[in-house]
DNA sequence: AAGCCAATCAACCGCATGCAG
DNA sequence: GCTGCATGCGGTTGATTGGCT
């Protein structure tokens, strides 16, 4: 079967967006929207693809787009999310509001993989964790999994997990308000709900952490 | 000042997925 | 169930930028 071509190339426009592009895409989507990409750039007036206008709105255009460098508290969740998921660049997107997928994705091959193949040299004992790892070396990692499949206070781990990265889940069994949504619900700002799931050791909260995912995956 | 090189990031490409007919 | 279209996603590319010699 032979793919169709996601646009017609002859006369279509690639490279470097300029300004006045900007302002066609964004002006047609405040007046409609975006509800057919495909049909969007020839009623836009726009030389492109659709796949490449989508593009630009999302990873650029969109007003709630966060610039700026990534703060330290956004680069630790990369990097705990990515631990987890692995490149699933848009689902770590969505636990960063404002930040696009593209963004992550860059900003983890520029500086955060640099980051910890250093910190890896320099701590070889560590345990080389992946969410695809069939066995796991540290006594350590056996001593958590041992306290949380007995612990009491598994639906807290879960809790403090999904606060933590202000994660929701797909089941409605499983759903955790996010953090922002339990504030505004009970009146209480962001770092008091925080403060409630506060646990002492930040070490043994991650791996909380991460056995609270596997189970839902 | 010029040339080179590495880092950065916007944009592209192709595959996967969801959905309507 | 099959087909084709629209969109989303992740890997990759290439233009630009900045630092160094």
């Amino acid at each position: 079967m032979v793919r169709t071509p996601c646009c017609e190339n002859m006369g279509v426009k690639k490279g470097p967006w300029t300004p006045e592009e900007d302002e066609l895409l964004i002006s047609y989507i405040h007046k409609h929207g975006h509800n057919n990409w495909r049909a969007l750039p020839k009623q836009a007036g726009l030389l492109r693809c659709g796949k490449s206008c989508r593009l630009r709105w999302t990873n650029y255009l969109r007003p709630d787009i966060k610039r700026g460098n990534f703060t330290f508290e956004e680069q630790d969740t990369i990097t705990k999310l990515h631990q987890l998921l692995g490149n699933r660049w848009s689902a770590i997107a969505m636990r960063l509001p404002g930040r696009t997928d593209n963004e992550i994705k860059n900003f983890w091959h520029t500086h955060l993989k640099k980051r910890l193949q250093v910190e890896e040299e320099q701590r070889p004992n560590l345990m080389n964790f992946s969410p695809q790892c069939s066995s796991y070396q540290s006594t350590n990692y056996t001593t958590i999994m041992t306290n949380f499949q007995t612990s009491p206070h598994e639906k807290e781990a879960v809790t403090i997990f999904s606060n933590q990265f202000m994660l929701t889940t797909t089941t409605d069994h499983h759903y955790v308000p996010r953090i922002d949504d339990q504030a505004q619900s009970s009146g209480k700002s962001i770092s008091e709900i925080k403060d409630h799931h506060e646990v002492g050791d930040e070490n043994m909260t991650f791996w909380y952490n991460v056995l609270a995912q596997s189970r839902y995956t």
